[in-house]
DNA sequence: CGTCCACCGGAAAATAGGGAGG
DNA sequence: CCTCCCTATTTTCCGGTGGACG
């Protein structure tokens, strides 16, 4: 998926280092980061002591399956790797992410590439791969696919398949958007995958004040954030990937501290941190349709078509001399945008409008 | 009842690439 | 090198949708 985007990466993310550097309030940054894995880990008790029965030490024999879902945004994945290192080197874990791997193949590649450290490159067969797998895989294993949706959309019930036939495997599926997907499994999958459930609610404004107040005390000046500043995030937003990113926009912006007003003003900013954060893992054309929806948001009412939508990317397409993708390949665009919940999208089927989908920006 | 709206989304094909064997 | 088999990404094609309207 990001094929496109490997040579434009350096730099995307590197924020320049403005006159502030000099009075700086970050210390240290990685905290700050949405992906690190801090050692506090705030409001999921319950959820860690209901992993830790499930796959206890003394689980012999069949290991239960497990889904996981959350809204984005409330600890799912982090639960989940933290809870991956606490295996003794007995067990195999694997960790994938079905944005990154969002077919069979390339979930496979990158198991045998975590299992050897050898990269098979493509051209292989696919069940080539699962018996290689299967030959490396001897001991206990528990593997996470993160962010499931994104393999359904290709040819996730192959692999789901494959995964949960496995000897003494695990396997513990995550979404942020379904609680259920037997739905969208053959019968051949779904039976032999039944997984339990574990639901993850949204933080509660306590909570996501807690870590930011954790993850600032450590990368951050003392007494440079106020209480208050804190508050604000907390109560504005439920997801924590939103927060963090916020929390260290106001504090790339900060003079020598971050007050609520600062919070305030870097909002909008903080978002669209957000929108990167997320759009990074995809194709520049996927950006390029969220900015065409962003643009269209900002110039007329919301909804409006895809139709519409369509028409707004190729004419900046265009504008950049940028060959514009089909309207077929947009419209999977706009179902990756809608999975991430950055577009809410309303589908029609029939009516004055035809089959077709209505489309706004998320809900800031 | 037939047609139209304005797309959706499955399927196949086109294009571009890699790996293994001859 | 050629051939045949793969995968990845995108385009092309086309049947499907269900109420409004004549």
């Amino acid at each position: 998926m990001a094929s496109e985007l490997a040579g434009l990466k350096i730099g995307v993310s590197s924020r320049s280092p403005s006159i502030h550097t000099m009075s700086s309030i970050i210390d240290s940054r990685t905290p700050l980061e949405p992906t690190s894995l801090p050692s506090q880990f705030v409001g999921r008790k319950a959820e860690q002591e209901f992993l830790t029965e499930l796959f206890g030490v003394d689980t012999e024999g069949r290991l239960s399956h497990l889904h996981v879902h959350g809204p984005r945004g409330t600890g799912k994945t982090h639960l989940l790797q933290r809870f991956l290192t606490t295996f003794p080197p007995t067990v195999t874990t694997i960790y994938l992410s079905g944005i990154d791997h969002d077919t069979e193949y390339k979930a496979l590649e990158r198991l045998y590439q975590q299992l050897t450290g050898t990269q098979l490159g493509t051209g292989h067969r696919a069940a080539d791969l699962q018996r290689l797998i299967k030959e490396q895989l001897t001991l206990p294993t528990v593997i996470v696919l993160d962010e499931i949706d994104f393999l359904l959309l290709n040819d996730g019930d192959d692999l789901l398949y494959f995964f949960t036939r496995l000897e003494n495997t695990a396997v513990i599926t995550v979404s942020a958007n379904r609680s259920t997907f037997e739905d969208v499994l053959d019968a051949r999958t779904y039976s032999s995958f039944r997984p339990e459930r574990l639901a993850l609610e949204p933080y509660t404004p306590d909570e996501i004040r807690q870590i930011l107040a954790d993850r600032a005390r450590r990368a951050l000046r003392p007494q440079s954030v106020h209480q208050d500043a804190l508050t604000a995030i907390a109560e504005t937003t439920q997801n924590i990937t939103i927060g963090l990113l916020w929390l260290r926009e106001a504090a790339e912006e900060a003079e020598d501290h971050i007050t609520p007003d600062l919070v305030e003003e870097t909002r909008l900013a903080a978002y669209y941190e957000y929108v990167t954060h997320l759009l990074d893992a995809f194709t520049p054309h996927h950006r390029r349709v969220y900015d065409a929806i962003d643009r269209l948001d900002k110039a007329l009412d919301p909804p409006f078509t895809s139709g519409a939508v369509y028409e707004e990317y190729r004419e900046h397409c265009k504008a950049a001399d940028v060959a514009p993708l089909s309207e077929r390949r947009v419209g999977d665009f706009l179902t990756h945008l809608e999975l991430l919940d950055l577009i809410e999208a309303t589908h029609y089927s029939g009516g004055d409008k035809g089959k077709t989908r209505e489309i706004r920006l998320a809900s800031i």
